[in-house]
DNA sequence: TTCCACTTTCCCATTCAACGGGAGTCGCGG
DNA sequence: CCGCGACTCCCGTTGAATGGGAAAGTGGAA
């Protein structure tokens, strides 16, 4: 039954395979790999060996599975988003040289904020973001942003959803969300302390399209206590030479 | 037949569609997709279906199918080649602020030189690695270096085959190119004018392991007339530098 | 407007590849 | 030495994938 809302197609098992793979769990082995995907055993190591021998799966010195660069090769033809993290890595290099904490750079995904380039301080404290890694649109500065500029379908689905809580801070009523849209839109901005985790606070700009949505959101995550006016200014600048350099290129 | 060394199996089928998608193709109709990859249009239609369904492909806004996003996060799962590149883009930025042309991060492949990431000036000439794009161990300054300090098995194999020629310069004589390779293991670089392309000059350095191998290579494309010290001395300083990142997180 | 070329969707009988249970091997730790 | 887990191989069954064909949508040219 190909292409059903939710049977389980070779496709929809390969994807199962692949998805037992999360950024921390990097390398498994193949019995891992069909319990956590729920499948036979004998099943999981036929699917898996046909995996690698596509490439898609690369199997380590001592047997044990990871994910395949080619997998990776393919991936980078999807050239749309990464356009994105091309033009705007220069300005993300330059504000993080200048703030030395983290700077990110995040699109709208399926209703939350994926992240798409990370650079961080070795010195600077650990965060919860990593590259590919997403969070809810509520509840991070880089969520808000891309949700204030989002279009207006969006918005509703995502705030007449339960909003999950990530820390103590973490806004969960509507009403107050959309107030704090609204101020995101007239400022340019959003300063969410605490809002992902209680020691750190998140500051993104938009990073605008030509017709009053949003590409992508840069931001920077600074210690609870950082005044925010000088990481906003570099982020200000920083925005405004991505959107040069997108559309630079056209 | 899953597993078998060239049937075709589902997985098999999968692959091919999705590496009907080139770094210049990135998008495409479906029954291009099915012709490219020789399949029956009925089936081609069914397949990029179930792909996007299961989130490997996206349809845009005009029925046309290009690679997902969901598998770019699948692929960032593979730390392994990544985490080199994380480490090595601080440095790589370093370069090409002074520089100002083509700063690239190459891995060694399937016997070919694989590039990570590539900063590139606009202004700078076009040039034709890419990321995520492949060129031969023998006719790259990257490709040299990887190769120079590879495994004997590999250099054996990939001086055993023929040398692809990709301009007039490139060095196809594996005595030559044998002798090329004990020049940059004694120098620890490798200038290669013209072996690409005419009209410019590859100049790269190895990032070494603690025994004796190159984790990747790290390269400068100049144009042909360029004298290439002072590349030589960004680029010997940063892959310092990256090996210390590299080294730094164990 | 019609015609034509092409893409896409839907349907359905056939069949063959994927499936998974099971048995056997290897390697490790107790 | 035994037990446990990972992995490999085998093989009969079966149902999902297959692809031909028909028909509906699309769009440009005449």
């Amino acid at each position: 039954m190909a292409n059903s809302p939710s049977g389980d197609s070779v496709t929809e098992r390969l994807v199962r395979v692949l998805e037992t793979f999360t950024p921390t769990r990097t390398v498994q082995s193949a019995a891992d790999i069909g319990r956590r995907a729920g499948l036979p055993s004998s099943s999981a190591h036929r699917i898996v060996g046909d995996l690698v021998a596509a490439g898609l799966l690369e199997r380590d010195d001592e047997g044990r599975v990871r994910v395949g660069l080619r997998l990776w090769e393919l991936a980078t033809r999807s050239s749309h988003a990464l356009r994105v993290r091309q033009a705007a890595l220069p300005a993300m290099e330059r504000v993080q040289a200048r703030l030395r904490e983290h700077t990110q750079l995040a699109i709208l995904e399926q209703d939350e904020a994926l992240f798409l380039e990370r650079l961080s301080d070795p010195h600077a404290g650990a965060n919860i973001t990593r590259i590919a890694g997403r969070l809810p649109l509520h509840a991070s500065s880089s969520g808000l942003v891309l949700l204030a500029f989002a279009d207006a379908t969006v918005q509703e689905r995502v705030l007449s959803r339960p909003l999950r809580r990530l820390s103590p801070e973490t806004p969960t009523d509507p009403a107050a969300v959309r107030r704090t849209l609204a101020e995101v839109r007239r400022l340019g901005h959003v300063v969410a302390p605490g809002y992902v985790e209680t020691v750190s606070t998140g500051i993104a700009v938009p990073v605008r399209d030509g017709l009053g949505g949003a590409v992508a959101a840069l931001s920077v995550v600074l210690p609870r206590d950082a005044i925010p006016g000088p990481a906003l200014a570099e982020l200000r600048r920083a925005a405004a030479e991505v959107e040069r350099a997108l559309s630079a290129r056209a």
